[in-house]
DNA sequence: TGTACATCAGTGAACGCGCGTTCACTGATGTAC
DNA sequence: TGTACATCAGTGAACGCGCGTTCACTGATGTAC
């Protein structure tokens, strides 16, 4: 493994144990056993080397927790993808939090060929999805499949974020039932039929 | 108004103007057009202050968008409902978000009176407000009012933070008909009746 | 009323600190003869 | 093989900067006589 790729590695290892926030270059030196200016030998600047660690990081993550199948009933699938997407939140939202206010970062990871698009591509992943259920019959034809994914995907956002602010790292602990409950929400609707 | 209450609404302008990120004393002592020493005359330090003026700021958003109501139809009342969780998170997410990575802002914050739970609080009144329309038969008995609100609050969320992100002040533009297909979704659901 | 003094909120230069970044130097490695 | 030199990735002390915070000082105001 080359040095550089050996600084990225130490860097993606932090920003999974710690998230962005409050990262420098001297614990990244520390991290990868090297002294800061070889940081400098490898890498523009700071930003840069954090735009290929989240990318690094993203990666990771993608590949540790799998894709949520689509083989299942609607409520299978809408339960494995609620699942998926709270594991994926939960490690991706400290390390995006900690750079707001420094678009850059993010304009320098926008440019790299895009993994998972950071959270968006979940959006995609699951409105590609119902469009396929649309066609099976499954999901009703007046359905909009953004709609959904904005709501699903939010609501994972919505149990992890709280947790992000107030700086813990472990996952968050959603009601028991919680899940079942989201997912029979977007099923059947709140109305009587 | 005493001195003391000009810097709390001078640094709560600031923060309606531009968020928490970046924020330093010294501009909070010019936007108050005091010396920046003046500052510790009247709180312990920046983050005590920071905390006032974050209240306050929740407030003044919470006067200025008023309550959705609750008068009309469950679609016209979730409807208002998204409208106005769209404005407050739009309000209130660069300025929380400018503090991840600083828990202790947040502690000073949940130790105040609470306004609005800031956030949290439009969880509890949609929750609350869909168990009254459980009593009316007008939702079915078999809604979870906890899970709806956080797929409806969470959306919101998910509309506005990519724009927190990439440090745009601006509201985001929310695509035409969404927020409909948003209500119709968690009032029908989404598989044939 | 006029004068000398006490008080104290307000001032802003200065302090200490940690940050990202730089650059003169080190020392291991490769090369010429 | 042995020796002198060139190269250059790696080093880490030092730099410049901006931050939150402090504190000796200022000057307006109130008070005593």
């Amino acid at each position: 493994m080359s040095l550089r790729d050996h600084l990225i590695a130490a860097t993606t290892r932090l920003i999974a144990e710690r998230g962005t926030a409050g990262l420098t270059v001297r614990d990244i030196a520390r991290a990868a056993d090297v002294a800061v200016g070889v940081l400098y030998n490898h890498f523009a600047d700071k930003e840069e080397l954090l735009a290929l660690a989240l990318h690094q990081h993203v990666r990771d993550v993608e590949r540790r927790i799998g894709r949520p199948g689509t083989e299942g009933t609607p409520a299978e699938n809408l339960h494995a993808f609620v699942t998926h997407a709270l594991a994926a939140h939960t490690a991706f939202l400290p390390a995006f939090a900690g750079l707001i206010g420094q678009p850059e970062v993010f304009a320098r990871f926008d440019a790299l060929p895009n993994p998972m698009a950071g959270g968006r591509g979940l959006h995609t992943a699951l409105a590609d999805y119902l469009r396929t259920e649309q066609a099976n019959g499954r999901v009703t034809a007046d359905t909009d499949p953004d709609a959904v994914a904005t709501l699903v995907v939010g609501a994972c956002h919505e149990l992890v974020l709280p947790h992000v602010f107030r700086g813990r790292s472990e996952p968050p602990d959603v009601p028991p039932g919680r899940v079942e409950a989201l997912v029979a929400t977007v099923l059947h609707g709140i109305t009587p039929r």
